[in-house]
Order: C-alpha cells, then sequence, then structure tokens
DNA sequence: CTGTTAGCGCATTCAC
DNA sequence: GTGAATGCGCTAACAG
C-alpha cells in the first residue's frame, strides 16, 4: 500500500542506497541527484517506516515504556506529563502501560515492552513497592539488558535498578510534626495497607515525630490501613471518622485519599479545619481547587518524571528530590471540644 | 546480545521454521519436538522481536496512538483509562501522544505514528476541534490508510473520519436551562475562544434555551471566551466575578474551568450556591470532592474511550452518546441581594 | 510433521 | 558519489 524505499529509487533513478543517504545525511550525496530524489519521496508521499528501519540497528526502537498503577489518580498523569515531555524532548515516543495495581499485568506489560525490544521502562509504585512484591517483570527487564527505573517507593534489595523516591520516613515525620505543632496529639493515619513500603516507612517516621514530643507529652495513633482504591479509601475514612475518640488530626497517605476523607467529614457533618485537620501527600495541582485548600506535602512529581526518562537514557542526574510543605487551610488547632463532641453516624 | 530465533532452533536442533511454528501454534508440531523446543526456548531466555514479527506480515504492530491536548487536564486521564482498558483487553498496546493543545505537535506526532505504522489513531480534542484548525494531521493519516477516530468536539466537513462526540448544542442547552430553571436570569459563560466548534455550538444552546422562557421572559448573557489553561482560566474567571452587574448562574465550558472559577469565586469571598451558582461540563469523577459538589453535565467519557478504540479496531459501534445531568450542590436560587451586592476586589 | 527458501523495508558494508 | 550485495529476526509459502 504505502510507498517504500525501492518505489523511491524507481521513481528517482536511483539506488536504494542513494535514497537511503539522502533521507539520513550518512554520505555525500550530488546535489542534483539529491533533488531527484527529494522529488520522488515527496511525489510518491513516502514515508520511511520505522519498524524496519530499527531491525539492522539492532535494536533501539526509541520508545520508553511508562508503566503505572492507573491513570485515574491524579499523582500518576503529573508524573506521565513530564515523562512524555521529557521522552519528546529527547526524540521518544512512550507507550502508556497501566496496570490497574495487578502484579500479572504489570509483568505482561513487562514482557510486551522487552519484546518490543524498548529504549527503556519506567516503573511508577509498581509491584517493588510492596514488600512481598513480584520481582519478575524487573528480573526479566535486567536480563533482557534494558536500562529500567524505580520511581516512587522503595526498592527491593534484589532489584539491582536505580530508584527515584522521596524519603518517605521523612514525609512520614514532616506530615506528624506539622500536625503536633499545631496541638494534635491524636492522630489519625489513613493509608495503604503495611504490605507496601510507603506504609511502613511513612509510619516509621510518624512515630519518630511523636517520640520527639517534650518529656512528659505524648500522642495517640489511630491507623486505618487499607488501600489507595475509591471504595475502600472511603470506607477506611468514615472507620476513622467514627472512633471513639475521634482523632484530631489526620494525615493521609495521598492527595486523594485526603480528598476522599475531606468529603466523607463533610457527609459527617464535620468541618475542616474545625473539627478537624488533616494533611495530605503527594502536591498533586488539585491541591489548590479543594475546600479548604489542602495543607500537603508535595514531591516534586514533574521532577520525578524528567529524571526517570534521562536516567532510562543513561544520563547523568541527582536524585536528590526534595520534599516540600504545602500550606493549605485543612490544618487548624485542636478543637476545644474535642473530647466531648460525638459523631452522627 | 538477547538470544535469535536461530539460536533456539540450533540449541533444540530444528529449524527456525519450527520454532516459529510452536510460537504461534501455526501448524501441529510432533510433541517431543515441541517440548525440546520449549526447553530451548526457556533455556535461553527467548523472546521474540516484535518488530521483526511485525515486518512480514505487512504492518499492523498492535499499537493505538492516543493523541491528547495534555495529561494533566483530569477529563483526559478519564478517556485514556478507558482507552488502555479496552486496547489491553483486544491485545492492543498505546502509545501516548500529548500536544501540549500545540498543532505543530500534533502534527508530529501523527507523521510518528504513520511511521511506525500504528494500527490506528485516536485523536482527541486535536486541532479539528478548532474552526481553523490544521487538518494536515488527519490527511497524511487517511493517505496512509490509517484508521483514525476523532473524538470530542465537532469535526470539520473536509475529515471524512469517524467523529465521537456529544451532543454540544444540546449540552449549552441543558446547562443553561438548569440555570434558568433556577430563577437564573443574568447568566455567565466561561470558556474556551470562539474559534473551538464546542464553544460555538455550546452558545447555541445557551441561546436557544435562552429564546424558550416564557414570553415576556428575558435573561441575559456574559461571556468570558479565552482558554482552557489554569493561567487563562483564572483571569478570565476574575474578569466575570468583576462584571457589574455580576451574573448570578454561572455556565463553564468544562469541570476544571468550574473548579478554577469556584476557587477564584471563595478568593473573592463568594460562596456557592448561596451568592453565586456554577454548572460545569464533563463529569469528571473529582467533582464528587469539590466543595460544594459540583452539579455538572456528565459525557460518558469511559464510553468514549472504549468505543474510539472499537472504532478504529474496525468493529462496529452505536456511536451515541447520552448527556446526564449530575446534581451536585452548586446550583440554587438566585440570591435576593443579587443586584445590590457589590464586589470587593 | 518438518526443513528450505523467500522476502518484509531498510541501513550498511563493500567495490566501482 | 553511487550501486550491488548482505543481513536484521521473523513469517509464510513451498517442498519433502
Amino acid at each position: 500500500m504505502a510507498a517504500t524505499i525501492i518505489d523511491v529509487a524507481r521513481h528517482a533513478g536511483v539506488s536504494i542506497a542513494t535514497v537511503s543517504r539522502v533521507m539520513n545525511g550518512t554520505t555525500a550525496v550530488r546535489p542534483d541527484t539529491r533533488q531527484r530524489v527529494a522529488e520522488a519521496i515527496e511525489a510518491l508521499g513516502y514515508r520511511p517506516n520505522q519498524l524496519a528501519r530499527s531491525l539492522p540497528g539492532g535494536q533501539s526502537d526509541r520508545v520508553i515504556g511508562l508503566v503505572i498503577p492507573e491513570i485515574n489518580n491524579p499523582v500518576f498523569p503529573e508524573i506521565a506529563q513530564a515523562v512524555e515531555h521529557e521522552a519528546r524532548h529527547q526524540g521518544y515516543q512512550v507507550m502508556l502501560c497501566q496496570t490497574d495495581d495487578r502484579w500479572a499485568i504489570e509483568l505482561k506489560y513487562a514482557k510486551l515492552l522487552i519484546d518490543r525490544r524498548v529504549s527503556g521502562i519506567i516503573f511508577v509504585s509498581g509491584s517493588f513497592s510492596h514488600v512481598k512484591g513480584d520481582m519478575e517483570p524487573y528480573r526479566l527487564v535486567r536480563e533482557a539488558n534494558i536500562p529500567y527505573v524505580l520511581v516512587n517507593s522503595r526498592a527491593s534489595d534484589s532489584t539491582m535498578a536505580p530508584v527515584l523516591a522521596t524519603d518517605e520516613v521523612a514525609a512520614g515525620k514532616m506530615q506528624a510534626a506539622y500536625l503536633l505543632q499545631h496541638g494534635h496529639r491524636h492522630i489519625g493515619f489513613l493509608g495503604g495497607g503495611l504490605g507496601y513500603y510507603v506504609t511502613r516507612d511513612r509510619l516509621l517516621g510518624v512515630n519518630q515525630a511523636m517520640a520527639s514530643l517534650a518529656r512528659g507529652e505524648t500522642a495517640s495513633l489511630t491507623q486505618q490501613l487499607g488501600g489507595f482504591q475509591q471504595n475502600r479509601a472511603t470506607l477506611l475514612a468514615r472507620t476513622l471518622l467514627t472512633q471513639n475518640p475521634r482523632p484530631t488530626g489526620i494525615l493521609c497517605a495521598s492527595d486523594l485519599l485526603a480528598m476522599i476523607f475531606m468529603t466523607q467529614a463533610r457527609h459527617m457533618g464535620l468541618r475542616i479545619p474545625d473539627d478537624l485537620s488533616v494533611i495530605g501527600f503527594d502536591g498533586i495541582q488539585m491541591v489548590q481547587h479543594t475546600w479548604p485548600p489542602l495543607t500537603t506535602i508535595a514531591q516534586p512529581l514533574r521532577k520525578m518524571g524528567t529524571l526517570a526518562v534521562k536516567s532510562v537514557l543513561g544520563q547523568p542526574i541527582n536524585p536528590r528530590l526534595e520534599l516540600t510543605l504545602i500550606k493549605g487551610q485543612s490544618v487548624g488547632a485542636v478543637p476545644s471540644n474535642a473530647i466531648l463532641k460525638d459523631v452522627a453516624t
């Protein structure tokens, strides 16, 4: 159907080698010849077949695989956007792989990307972020000699790959410290299960912050762990809200969780930050538009996407990722009647 | 580096054809032979090169190109998610192309996708959605004989391609009607420029709704058109809010615009829906988490993604897309002091 | 059932 | 400068 290099050669009365030359500018070609070829290309609307082009060169499809749990959680689009930008600037395309947070699909995608001989793979919050995660995908990719990088969450020791992640312990510490500073002593934690490294690290940080209170001071921690999915999160939020006594300062593992939580709190007639303080994590752009504006610890999401691309392309990077406190209006002082107020179900 | 089919053949003591056969199950192979080959494959960790595999068959890379303006506007991830799901179920992968809403990049991506011989291309809110949009990308794709579909917004007559879009006129009508029902007679419109078909159609619908008021009744319309980008939108929102008299019912071209608008309104000390009513468009999931929950007209975003995939794969679809009113709490009655109240800048 | 032989579209040595 | 020849990894006839 489409014109091939042979058609062009014939049309221009030259050999295919010459056509190839004018296309890639490998060797010098006499101006008039080059002209004739150019015209032939134009006339036939010829476009070189990238697939065929990749074959001789060994591999290198100039494609980067981006593997993420779900496109719908706003934190991933922000990373994806940066990945696409950087990839585009470097002349690469992005293969979008969504795993629905299921390891089997992640493995399947890893295989597909290997088979396609992509230039690199970026795994975001994959099974590696789970304590008992399946390391098979990464093993395969490594054996296939394809550069990859693990974004978000800690990598287990068995994966020898660059990791791009913020200090989750520090993150938990910052979140808790901020709540403690505002006088909260009954902290609630809403997050994923203990199977996730993030959860463990975050809790570690929280405990560190609580331990560093002045002597005599104590604080309690109520956890609701389960998952990041909307349904689960809604349930967890309700449960946390019906605790008695109810925590006054809530620390959420992600901004989306925080948003879900705030919505639930509202459903139950609680006001933020008057009755309840909330702090999130991620720093997605959407936090500007919540009410009240969410106070959160921001990761450099865009930077993470950019660095991930550079990393798999073998370019030197500084993997230092800073956390930033974004002050919204979702954290306030402890309500004076905190202990008395009951919850309406 | 990686093992090829030849290595496997040698290792198993058979011909490459036989290896190919056991891989694809094309022809029957004697069990013990198949076994030997399987072992060889396993032993060498062989994975067939998809690129090479595509060549003989003509094309068909089993890849679908998804071209969207930006990943960050929440409406696109929702479509993208559905596209990935459907593509995966059908054994296809998705190439993510972000244009930053720039025609030049859209064109560039169209070329890249053609060169890569993708199976189909899904253009979402592309340059075709603009009255003076550049039709070159679609022309090229058509000439390359690659199936494509235009999602969102109306296609100009010059593009002969399936279009997947809701009835924008009806949408505008629904939005306006809802506000009118609540007694609003001073309507504000916040949206993209007149260069977009959506804007034109939406305004057409708004006018239709306003025209169908009972005799003697009239309503006014104040427009702020400009763009969908965050910065622009913020400016437009402020301008709209400082009109005198200020419209009491605001109709936004997208949910994101509505969210931006509500945030601005809040900054100016206005309460929704007490002082101001707002209705959005798109029906993104995030509307559940705004405050107040946004009232909006929902498009079947997921369905659009699913149908888009089926469409480019040549499967029969019913392109009927229904609009649904999602009742939030952002629309209320006209404030009694609407005319008196001034705006603080 | 299985091995042999052509290409697929292109880049790349080589000679001329 | 340019053309002919070779091979990339694999599938698909075509023979045995």
